[in-house]
DNA sequence: TCAAAAGTGTTCAAGTTACACCCATGT
DNA sequence: ACATGGGTGTAACTTGAACACTTTTGA
């Protein structure tokens, strides 16, 4: 009788489908760009679309959407954070699919190029996305502004640049990020003043003669900073 | 040909059963309180758990989360957004059910308390939660942690008051959110900065001779205060 | 030697913290 | 008249903003 009752309770319940969409955000040295892909099978062939894919029946959203961030740019360690729910009952006119968003951080590397481009994907300027598919360009703003509020108080733009960087590297990504200018003496100060970076005796001299030093930023540091609650930057 | 193309397209993906689950939090002037109810049908009969509900097939996870909520409190208005996507694949073990949360915060009024009474429901003291079906204690931690950032940039806390409020009562409220106590001082100087309140010519006397003034929130003031990306509080 | 980007300090304004007493009122 | 909670100001300190020149080096 209990399982009778049991078995009624999820009867009552619709079953829908579940898809991952996977906003990614990725830093090229000047601009904040996007992952976007052309879709290869109907429906919506060849039109843009984040990435995504359903969910398999023994993952779970966050697997999901590992397994497809894999799949397309060949990188297994990403900064992934679910962004929402998307689940207008329109929203997908060709059947009734829920998708739970997510927003990752990948550093912009030549060697995955790669396997982006067999995929059909693309880097896009955020000035230049196009239209998507569904709701995917309201996703993408609603990732932006996530991206904007989060960088506020967790260092996640250390996630779009590679292990070692510049200082002048990482200005400009904030800079990219909230689409303003700062102050290089201030900004310096404010990130110095944090104490999560390390100062390494190497130079990049890749966009100027004199050369800048290369920095790596100090998880553990950061982690004690997290925890005394402190505001980040910005 | 297209057609069968996109009905295999679907087809491929496994549905799933889509709950909603509220969060909800009130506030009775001293404490922050948690709103649970007790399990009236198998499974997890009689035990504590979090309001939540299936999907119904025409409505979105908002749409669901707005019918629980009215169910459960009568009221129809409320602070709500969502939280996160649970889809452990165990986490019910009486079917694959994704479960996305939403977080409330509402006025505790005593007219509604006999609709919560009837659905045999009850606020909780936040050190006071039982133990919880399913992941229901992971969503409350979640859910206490994103109250306490949005807090500091938004002023969700007057979401938790009555509609005229005085500056004790406001005070109280941030000292239940971040457990800790304010210089009532710096308190009232920091408050009345952000020009977001009105004060009104009454007094509440309920809680001393004196009497505190009331204030309401100019919601006018509020919006050009965010929009101006203003940090809030604390 | 010069062009181009990296790096550096100081001053002023604003905001935050710490702190203690008087006020208004009902009983 | 007194007990109770409501309300107020100031000084020290910390943080943020504005601002311009020197350094390094490859070509």
């Amino acid at each position: 009788m209990k399982l009778q009752e049991r078995e009624s309770y999820y009867k009552e319940a619709l079953p829908v489908l579940l898809a991952v969409d996977c906003i990614i955000f990725g830093f090229d040295r000047e601009q904040l760009k996007l992952l976007l892909f052309k879709r290869k099978i109907e429906p919506f062939k060849n039109e843009w679309s984040v990435i995504g894919s359903f969910m398999k029946p023994d993952e779970s959203a966050e697997a999901a959407a590992v397994r497809v961030l894999g799949e397309y740019t060949g990188l297994e360690e990403i900064f992934m954070e679910q962004l929402g729910c998307y689940s207008q009952v329109d929203r997908d006119p060709g059947a009734r699919v829920v998708s739970q968003a997510f927003f990752a951080l990948i550093r912009l590397d030549e060697k995955k190029e790669q396997t982006v481009a067999t995929h059909e994907a693309k880097w896009f300027d955020l000035e230049e996305v196009p239209g998507l598919i569904l709701d995917h360009n309201l996703m993408i703003g609603d990732a932006l502004e996530k991206l904007k509020r989060k960088a506020r108080y967790r260092p996640i733009g250390f996630e779009l640049l590679p292990k070692k960087f510049t200082l002048p590297q990482l200005q400009k990504l904030y800079e990219a990020i909230y689409q303003q200018s700062f102050d290089s003496r201030n900004f310096r100060k404010k990130i110095l003043s944090l104490q999560v970076l390390k100062k390494l005796d190497e130079k990049d001299k890749s966009t100027s003669r004199k050369g800048a030093f290369l920095y790596t930023f100090n998880k553990r540091k950061y982690q004690s900073l997290v925890e005394r609650g402190g505001q980040f930057l910005m």
